[in-house]
DNA sequence: TTGTAAGCGTTATCAG
DNA sequence: CTGATAACGCTTACAA
């Protein structure tokens, strides 16, 4: 009788709910792991108990013993970037449909130590919306560090799969705190491209659409703002070289910056004071391309230069700016990341479509 | 000698670093929880050892035991919201200097299921960035749905102690199934005020920095923009009341919207076209701000009518805007959470002091 | 189908 | 200070 102690309100074990329903503890375990292999009386039983216990099964004894397929983690880059956010969302909606549970996790520490001032991270991998605009360029290189502890205490927890979204510090380290969990890459591509499955938008795609976009409604004179602050960066430079080459138009009307508008700012009145200064510019990220749109008002030439974002974050959509911005589609990059890991293929490079949404920032006027 | 199998390169456990240092597993154990408590001899052979194998406790096996004191849970309500990321990361700054690892993790899912469209989620409880500013106003209530699972697993790793930050739909499934941890609430105003312990910003006294900046420089009629989308909305109008009314102004130029750049854009308007128009809005966050800013300039009234947001998020630094805004000083929100978890006191309610930070926005121009 | 017993990796207890 | 032994809650052979 006296077999529970007095009655503290502990959490409800397999034991309780075996007890209740007269069965043997493997028993419940089965009924919950599978039910279809346990008599419908029995199983009826069981779940009574558990339901009257309030019992649900413990899901970190449960990681003790093995890879849980039922559960993927999904570590992301810089948590306060929005075109992550879509994608997590995605993902998370695409997991949860497949039976997965989707544990998210911030994975990066922001600047050395000091959590006193909102100064934040600059140049975050991929085009956030960033931090303020204030024109502390990269002061230390790379202040981000990877936690590593929680990445090991997820790797603990061990998850069938891993999302990582968005370029993460230390990536080895990470696939290396996973043991046996499958890795996918979301809107990054990573440093060591081993066979990694990785699904990300077509930049090469997306600067094309622009440069189309704007070489369609007569613009000649394109030039690009960007390249800096990290990989994608740099890729997005180099997509813009390419289209503009493939057109035959001129290449060189490129300023470095990274993803935020001071850069954008700065890069676009360089630009602009150039002797022969170009009729539209594209940036980076959306965040940057506010800055060229600053700059492009301050010299009384709105209306007159066309400026393209890029990410169709929430900022391209402010009515005050109503930026031309190409949308990567982070959705559907959450989505088919997602379901690399339920169906177990490794598909390699995934590349996810990008469409323009086009505003009036690049309206024609030369045309 | 074959006591290991094969090659397997499995991950080493305490066994193998006792083996290997020839101890005792629970001396080993001892070295990781209370190093001064074996001898410096055995110590440095242990951690020699343990080092060697690449040894690291695993955290989810030491949760099975109780209540660990040497992590907590962050469940952030949503994590586009730059607001709540300030928190976040003063927190963990504070509780790793603690000596605590903080394990940050998204507790909310957007929308009924359908991650395909990056629609995201309208009002978030606090003033965020938000989302895209399309005129989908509140279409279903409240479809922000806590995840129980998630919370469920947190809840098993056994924390201290938990940071909720920012309004979780169902707080009180949160609070029960983190069992005996400790829990804080930041930048939210819980709805059972159980004594609960919380940390946010004092927007009594950030209303009235804004009205009293707003009536230093001379305005008389100041107007404000917002009093829906949630608990934090409806303080700030109430706020706003109480300040005008300290100050003998009047107090019905008050139109109502939520988060959103268009319900700013809205409400300003209606303002802006009663009889007696106001000469200075303020917004319940900076994205409304944007369209207040947006429909005083369609009237072509900017530098006429004054404008100011709250939160002080990056957007209000936005060169194009330069946006007048109270800052509540997320990371000392985030920094005494934390505080109040690592010691344990209850102090109740935590009202941090907000300070305002005047932009061009709202430029002197009548005073 | 159901029950028994042995782990998963760590901490806690309690003898030496 | 050290070292067996028993939990923690669940899964998983293996046996009945």
């Amino acid at each position: 009788m006296a077999d529970d102690g007095p009655g503290a309100t502990r959490r409800p074990t397999m034991r309780d709910v075996a007890d209740r329903a007269a069965v043997s503890k493997s028993l419940v375990s089965l009924a919950f792991s599978a039910p279809d292999a346990v008599s419908p009386h029995r199983l009826a039983r069981i779940l009574d108990a558990a339901e009257a216990l309030g019992f649900r099964p413990n899901r970190v004894a449960r990681s003790l013993n093995g890879l849980r397929d039922d559960f993927v983690g999904i570590l992301v880059a810089d948590s306060r970037n929005p075109v992550f956010a879509e994608v997590v969302d995605a993902a998370r909606a695409t997991l949860a449909a497949g039976g997965r549970l989707g544990l998210v996790t911030s994975a990066v520490l922001p600047g050395s130590g000091d959590g006193t001032a909102g100064a934040g991270t600059a140049g975050d991998g991929t085009g956030g919306a960033g931090t303020a605009g204030a024109s502390t360029a990269a002061t230390r290189a790379d202040v981000r560090r990877l936690d590593t502890e929680v990445v090991a205490m997820l790797g603990d927890l061990q998850p069938s799969g891993l999302v990582v979204v968005g370029s993460v510090p230390d990536v080895d380290r990470v696939v290396a705190a996973m043991g046996a969990a499958r890795v996918v890459f979301a809107s990054t591509r990573p440093e060591h491209p081993l066979g990694a499955a990785t699904v990300r938008g077509d930049d090469e795609v997306g600067l094309r659409l622009v440069v189309d976009h704007l070489t369609a409604i007569g613009h000649r004179r394109i030039g690009h703002v960007g390249g800096a602050g990290g990989r994608v960066a740099v890729d997005r430079a180099a997509a813009f070289s390419a289209a503009v080459a493939e057109r035959g138009l001129d290449g060189t009307l490129v300023a470095e910056g990274d993803f935020t508008e001071a850069a954008g700012f700065r890069a676009a009145g360089e630009l602009l004071d150039r002797a022969d200064p170009p009729t539209a510019i594209t940036a980076v990220n959306d965040l940057a391309a506010l800055g060229v749109v600053a700059a492009v008002r301050q010299r009384g030439l709105a209306d007159r230069v066309a400026v393209t974002g890029y990410d169709n974050t929430f900022l391209a959509a402010l009515g005050a700016v109503d930026l031309t911005s190409v949308d990567p589609d982070n959705a559907t990059i959450g989505r088919r990341a997602a379901e690399v890991l339920l169906s177990d293929a490794d598909p390699g490079e995934v590349l996810v479509t990008p469409s323009l949404r086009i505003r009036s920032s690049s309206v024609p006027r030369s045309g």
